[in-house]
DNA sequence: TCTGGGGTCCTAGGACCC
DNA sequence: TCTGGGGTCCTAGGACCC
């Protein structure tokens, strides 16, 4: 059962999860068409996710909410309790966790468990069907399974069986099962991409399988021949604890009440955004090198500008400064519908308050030798650190005094960003 | 009365440096 | 007078996923 060499990787993927969070909850809500939609209140509403019963109405994922009433005029709808989801996701991680050390969570509700060194729990089949029945009993919530050789083929058998599904693709079974089916079907396959490979005769998986690589690459990128490589069930990526970590981003968005051209009240939004990002980094313990806004018009039409910041930040003010500056820089003056503010580039606090002191030592460094501060540094941080960023030297050479500063500021933040990977 | 909000990764052009 | 190529950073936007 267990391959010589080669790895078995599960793929684990809650049934419509909020929903079925909602339906263990509040069991009366079982057996009847339920939808999660962001701002039931507004028109603007659309279907986060539903109930089974809510979909043999039609009802689907990112639907407008009129249109899912229209199918479905008893739906049930309310609105996200992530607090909830988030306690059931944990849940379910945690159980995931005693079977193997290698879990990767992907989202709230799906992850990959890598089983390749877990037999003392059984055979995969037996190890999915524990997992899955622990999740259904302790959580009342319905999960699938996929059981393959790698990622890709476990993310694309955990989605042929639902709800409560387990199914097992090896490699051998890939031209069998995958490649009869539409491109589209493929994870990593939208519709862009969709039509794109249809527009040069490419309809099925199979026929990715087949394509030549060159032309791929010369159409879609390095996304081309990675999409022919999965066709063909080969998948290198490693199951990675530690990927999901670590955030790189962290946003906030919203559509607003009714679309605007006045500043003032959009101004008054950023506040909002602001606090609410300034919050969840704070939470994360981490501050923000770079901002950007994204502004949708009336028309949809969406644009996203961003700027680089020369220290990082994390207070309210700060960033909703950076955002409305950038806004009174790039806003056409049209009616907005959406606005958001995006934190990039996160620091650790630890880390941020060495460059915020580095920051205050490039200031001093106008008023005293430059080396003396750099002494100062060194003891403070330790020469090796400051040695490995090469800056020492380069503060020797040059005799300017700023300048030199301010280029040495930047690669001790370049090194501090490397290291820390 | 159309189409949310949270993310990640990739590309491409220009600036700048060596 | 004409000529190069690699590498990184920054910014904007696109595609995709849940």
């Amino acid at each position: 059962m267990y391959p010589k060499n080669g790895r078995v990787i599960l793929h684990v993927d809650m049934n419509s999860f909020y929903a079925s969070v909602e339906m263990a909850f509040d069991p009366s809500l079982k057996g009847k068409p339920l939808a999660i939609a962001g701002n039931p209140e507004e028109r603007r509403g659309i279907i986060v996710t539903c109930s089974y019963e809510a979909r043999k109405y039609g009802v689907k994922t990112t639907m407008p909410l009129w249109e899912a009433k229209k199918l479905c005029p008893q739906l049930i709808i309310m609105r996200p309790n992530f607090e909830r989801y988030r306690a059931a996701s944990i849940g379910m991680f945690e159980i995931l966790g005693q079977y193997s050390d290698l879990v990767e969570p992907v989202s709230i509700d799906e992850g990959y468990v890598d089983i390749t060194d877990s037999q003392e729990y059984g055979s995969p089949v037996q190890i999915a069907e524990t997992i899955q029945k622990r999740i259904f009993e302790q959580l009342d919530l319905p999960c699938s399974i996929g059981i393959a050789p790698n990622k890709f083929l476990a993310k694309m058998a955990s989605d042929m069986k639902k709800p409560l599904g387990i199914t097992i693709l090896r490699k051998r079974d890939v031209p069998r099962i995958l490649w009869p089916l539409e491109v589209e079907e493929m994870h990593g396959v939208g519709k862009k991409t969709g039509e794109k490979l249809r527009s040069f005769g490419i309809q099925t998986i199979g026929d990715l399988a087949k394509a030549d690589s060159i032309q791929l690459k010369a159409k879609l990128g390095i996304n081309g021949p990675r999409l022919k490589e999965k066709a063909n069930g080969v998948d290198r990526r490693r199951v990675d604890p530690e990927a999901a970590a670590e955030f790189k981003s962290v946003g906030n968005s919203t559509t607003l009440p009714r679309d605007t051209t006045n500043q003032q009240e959009l101004f008054t939004v950023f506040a909002g955004l602001a606090e609410k990002v300034s919050v969840r980094l704070k939470r994360k313990k981490v501050l923000a090198t770079s901002i950007s806004i994204m502004i949708r018009y009336k028309d949809r039409k969406t644009i996203t500008r961003s700027k680089q910041l020369d220290q990082p930040i994390v207070q309210v003010e700060d960033i909703a400064d950076q955002a409305k500056a950038l806004f009174r820089k790039h806003w056409n003056g049209n009616a907005v519908r959406l606005l958001g503010i995006t934190g990039g580039d996160l620091v650790e606090q630890g880390s941020a308050v060495m460059q915020l002191d580095l920051f205050n030592f490039e200031k001093e460094a106008k008023k005293e030798p430059l080396l003396k501060a750099m002494e100062e540094l060194k003891l403070k941080f330790g020469a090796d650190i400051i040695d490995h960023a090469g800056a020492i030297n380069e503060m020797k050479n040059k005799k300017d005094d700023v300048g030199t500063a301010t280029s040495f500021n930047k690669d001790f933040l370049q090194m501090r960003k490397h290291t820390e990977r």
